[in-house]
RNA sequence: GCGAGGGUGGCUGAGCUAGGCCAAAAGCGGCGGGCUUAAGACCCGCUCCCGUAGGGGUCCGAGGGUUCGAAUCCCUUCCCUCGCACCA
């Protein structure tokens, strides 16, 4: 029978339609809490676009553990839904609304939507189904994964919705949600919150805080907006752009003069803003201003660089510290004509001096004056001007320490005290501050993009009660690999308040304020509880589901007043029967929030027994080294790779090619590779599937029949069976698979070449080798091992119990035996390559008793040479052969330190000569001579070489001729 | 900058948590040979340098150190990737 996966795999997957193979109900065992069950998620897909090679491995990964376990002997559940949550949809669909090329190109060209469907992705729902149905669900069934569909829903489901206002309501109750305001990035045009999906422009800018310190002129506040506010004393003058407009505006019962543009920021940021007069900038050019903190007068100077769209639109000047401001203070210098036209005396100008206010290494009193010289720059447009800015910056942001007229903060690094000396400022009333882009943002609608204050309920991540809750879930959790636990208590420190809601989006409305919806990752924290009840919970009305409904269902009886709802205990019993999650699978990159959400929820919510118990992270994919990209169509679609090559062999490079939580690569001249081995692995299974073999099997008689080459071969097996066991356990598929098949494959090749194939002992061995193999497969591989392994024995793979170890085929002798002659076989080898010659004698020399003797006293006595030495010197016969012995010994404590107890103690029990003897035939096969074998110390010995007295043991002197 | 993970032979990539069977797995690629009418598949050998006897030399980003012994442990240094929040 010929290797064809696509039919094979056809089959598979209809029997197990068929059998409704993996849809698992709660056992009617007498004490179901005895029973091993084990319950897998992985993050639900989100179906904004198709599915690539990317998604196929995040959900084979579990799949593969899933399968492992219901080998083991659990009740398994690995159940899928939707996450449809948010906008990013929404955003989709608009996009294809407007026939975007972008949009249209993802569509069309990557996941080959056709035309006639278009029309039905025109809403968010529609949008979805498509992808769920057209490329998530059809890819996860060809993939194989045993997913129990009866489960499935979307987060956008009525029902889902309920539970997520029973969480929500239950959170609230519970003190863990707060409203506050909070900046947000915000559309001028739509007047309306905006993600980073809607916009055109600097997706990737993030805005910043910026420290205003506020500037007198009289009674007038004029701030401005600095990143460095500890750099206040360094203040020598201040830039205003002379043609733009300026306001004077009251804010917050305060005169204030900034830009137009500030001024509406400033409102949108929640302070009361009115605007009472507008004027150029030039107007207050040679004005001066007192500085807050020193009492310093200041000037006013002209200048063009100022954006009058950047924060306040008024900058200070530090010369002696930003590299910008010394030039620009240069070349105000340098132009007293242009000063005098606005009415400002150059001398005045002239006479400002950089003021250093803090001490920097390697530069030196003036660092921007220092940067700026040794650069050489003279022009303010220099393009390494932001560089050597940027250089500066970091010096003193990290090592800079401040003067002494900064008083307690004296001495102090930048680093360690720039948000307390702002913050001191700040209650003290000569600081404020806004928020603002350092880049323009501009939305999709077309609109200025600005930072705004919004009314927002946040999850209190901060509470400190909270916290140390998640951290008792770390400290009980599985993290794999281990050493991620940390980066989850470093995120429980760090995390803040978080805002659950957003303005507009799919999803859960916000209970008691529905023009909020809870955002994706806050309604996303607790739901694999809901797939232990989702198929059930279909029969049950929607506007049944209350508070009480769940209340009952998740804390039990006595949780609600008076008869709690039968049909919310009977749901309970399923969910107590499955929960805790066993295992989650997820990506790295979600331990810094969803993983973190995960475990916060479920502290709060559920009890210890209710927590989860392992988490494990999965790696990033290239596809050809690079990154995937669907608006690139660099992606690979795994119905192709499917069609192309199979779904083992997706399967098996996906699991094989690195750890799940390692970065991955698809290659597909690799892949080509997997699929040519699983064909040779099909290929081989098909010579011992036949009656034939089945026959010249069933004559042998494993303890009598089989030979030295046989018990090594099924000695290698035990040690396979343990090393599959223990990679999967700790879900290392890439380990696991290496071992049971291109591991194993090596040793198989070292026994067709040294073992009579026709024997039907032979035959038994490998067939026996194949059904064990088949099984530690399957979780990798289900529809080859299932198809092989039920030619093999009448049965599937996935219903062969796993394979355990049985100890009576362990021999650490046999396989020392066979590593003896295998070291041999390669040192007659090695000697043939360097010598090129044809051999016709091979004559080998095992060393003589007395050599042994000495080996059996390193042994004893240790690899100490000295005191090995003093033992063997005893010896009168050993005396008598003086620097013979001291050689050999050297020699063999060099062997004995190289080898573990285990094997060490193997060796002294095998008798070199006899082992040598097994192997006579396979060399005189491999090489076309005669082998003799002899001892050194033999009566009759035959040396023409005069070679054997080079005789160590395990290391026998060969001659050839 | 902070946090995490890396730098290994032509490439991919093990080993490095428990230092010695490590010139360093496996796959791919390359070379030579066998099988075959031929191709493919399959099998054998070689694939850092030197060597007509199983050996020697150099090597695991760089530089130091610990040790009888280090790719593996410690220190310093250079470089790369990812995350850093309201994006899912």
């Amino acid at each position: 029978m010929d290797y064809d996966p696509q039919e094979l795999e056809a089959e598979w997957r209809a029997r197990w339609d068929a059998e409704n193979r993996y849809e698992p109900d709660p056992t009617d065992a007498a004490a179901p809490e005895d029973e091993e069950t084990t319950f897998i998620t992985v993050p639900y897909p989100y179906p904004s676009g198709g599915m690539h090679i990317g998604h196929a491995r995040t959900y084979t990964v579990p799949d593969v553990y899933a399968r492992y376990r219901r080998q083991q002997g659990d009740e398994v559940l690995f159940p899928m839904a939707w996450h449809v949550t948010g906008t990013p949809i929404i955003g989709a669909v608009e996009r294809l609304q407007k026939r975007e090329e972008s949009q249209m190109s993802v569509l069309q060209d990557t996941y080959n939507v056709s035309d006639d469907v278009l029309e039905d992705l025109e809403t968010p729902m529609g949008y979805a189904h498509h992808f769920i149905e057209e490329h998530y669900k059809k890819g996860m069934r060809s993939l194989g994964l045993s997913i129990d569909w009866r489960r499935e829903f979307t987060t956008n489901d009525d029902r889902y919705s309920k539970f997520i206002t029973w969480q929500y309501e239950t959170l609230k109750e519970r003190d863990r949600l707060e409203k506050g305001l909070h900046p947000v990035k915000y559309c001028t045009e739509q007047e309306n919150p905006v993600t980073t999906h809607d916009l055109l422009e600097g997706e990737d800018v993030e805005y910043q805080e910026y420290t205003l310190i506020k500037f007198e002129q009289g009674e007038t506040v004029v701030p401005m907006a600095t990143l460095r506010p500890e750099t206040v004393r360094g203040v020598t003058n201040a830039y205003i752009n002379t043609d733009a407009t300026y306001v004077e505006a009251a804010v917050d019962g305060e005169t204030w003069l900034v830009s137009a543009e500030a001024a509406e920021k400033l409102e949108l940021q929640d302070h009361e803003v009115e605007i009472r007069r507008e004027f150029a900038g030039s107007e207050v050019v040679g004005d001066t201003v007192t500085n807050p903190v020193t009492g310093d007068e200041i000037i006013i100077l002209p200048a063009e660089f100022v954006d009058p769209d950047n924060a306040t639109g008024v900058v200070m000047s530090v010369p002696a510290h930003s590299p910008d401001d010394y030039l620009a203070l240069q070349e105000a210098k340098a132009d007293p004509d242009r000063l005098e036209s606005y009415g400002i005396d150059p001398a005045e100008v002239d006479a400002i001096e950089p003021v250093p206010i803090l001490d920097v290494e390697g530069y030196g009193e003036i660092p921007a004056k220092d940067a700026v010289e040794s650069a050489e720059i003279t022009d303010s447009t220099d393009p390494e001007l932001e560089e050597v800015t940027q250089d500066v910056y970091n010096a003193e942001f990290h090592t800079g320490t401040l003067h002494e007229e900064y008083g307690e903060y004296a001495g102090e690094v930048i680093e360690d005290v720039r948000d307390e000396l702002a913050t001191n400022y700040r209650e003290q009333g000569a600081f404020g501050a806004m928020y603002d882009f350092p880049e323009p943002v501009v939305s999709r609608a077309g609109g200025k993009v600005v930072v705004a204050y919004q009314d927002t309920w946040f999850l209190t991540y901060n509470d400190e009660d909270w916290k140390d809750a998640a951290k008792r879930a770390v400290e009980r959790l599985d993290t794999t690999p281990e050493n991620t636990r940390g980066e989850y208590t470093h995120t429980i420190d760090w995390l803040n308040e978080w805002p659950c809601i957003r303005n507009y989006g799919l999803g859960t409305r916000l209970p008691w304020d529905d023009e909020f919806v809870i955002e994706p990752l806050s309604d996303s924290t607790i739901y694999m509880a809901y797939y232990t009840i989702a198929h059930r919970l279909e029969e049950i009305p929607v506007e049944d589901l209350d508070g009480d409904f769940f209340d009952a269902l998740f804390y039990g009886d006595d949780a609600v007043d008076g008869d709690a709802d039968e049909r919310a205990l009977d749901l309970r019993a399923e969910w107590q029967y499955w929960y805790p999650v066993s295992q989650r699978f997820s990506a790295n990159d979600l331990i810094s929030n969803h993983l973190t959400f995960f475990l916060f929820h479920h502290a709060e919510l559920f009890d210890e027994a209710q927590w989860p118990e392992g988490i494990t992270i999965m790696g990033m994919g290239l596809l050809e080294g690079e990154k995937m990209s669907s608006s690139k169509g660099h992606v690979v679609l795994p119905g192709k790779a499917i069609e192309n090559y199979g779904a083992d062999t997706v399967r098996f490079f996906l699991l094989n090619s690195a750890e799940p939580w390692q970065d991955y690569d698809w290659r597909a001249d690799q892949v080509e590779g997997v699929e040519d081995q699983l064909r040779r692995f099909w290929n081989r299974a098909q010579e011992l599937i036949g009656d034939d073999a089945a026959d010249a099997a069933a004559n042998v008689d494993p303890e009598g029949d089989l030979e030295h080459i046989d018990r090594w071969l099924l000695s290698k097996l035990q040690t396979t069976i343990d090393d599959v066991t223990a990679a999967l356990d700790n879900a290392e598929t890439r380990t696991a698979s290496q071992a049971a098949f291109y591991g194993f494959e090596e040793d198989l090749k070292w026994y067709r070449r040294r073992a009579d194939l026709d024997r039907d002992g032979a035959v038994w061995t490998l067939r026996h080798v194949l059904e064990t193999r088949l099984r530690l497969l399957a979780p990798f591989v289900p529809f080859l091992t299932n198809e092989l392994h039920e030619q093999l024995t009448g049965t599937p793979a996935e219903d062969a119990p796993w394979p355990e170890v049985d100890e009576g085929w362990q021999s650490p002798r046999t396989e020392t035996e066979e590593r003896q002659i295998e070291r041999l076989a390669d040192d007659v080898q090695d000697i043939l390559t360097v010598t090129e010659q044809n051999p016709e004698t091979i004559r080998v020399y095992v060393a003589a008793d007395w050599k042994r003797e000495v080996f059996e006293t390193v042994r004893e006595v240790g690899t100490d040479v000295g005191q090995v030495m003093g033992e063997v010197m005893q010896d009168p016969d050993l005396r008598e052969r003086g620097d013979a012995v001291n050689d050999l010994v050297q020699d063999l404590v060099e062997l004995v330190r190289g080898v573990d107890d285990d094997t060490l103690a193997a060796m002294s029990k095998i008798d070199e000569r006899s082992t040598y003897e097994t192997a006579v035939d396979f060399l005189e096969r491999e090489h076309d001579a005669e082998v003799a074998v002899y001892a050194e110390d033999d009566e009759g010995i035959d040396d023409p070489g005069g070679k054997a007295s080079n005789a160590v043991p395990f290391r026998p002197a060969i001659h050839i001729e």
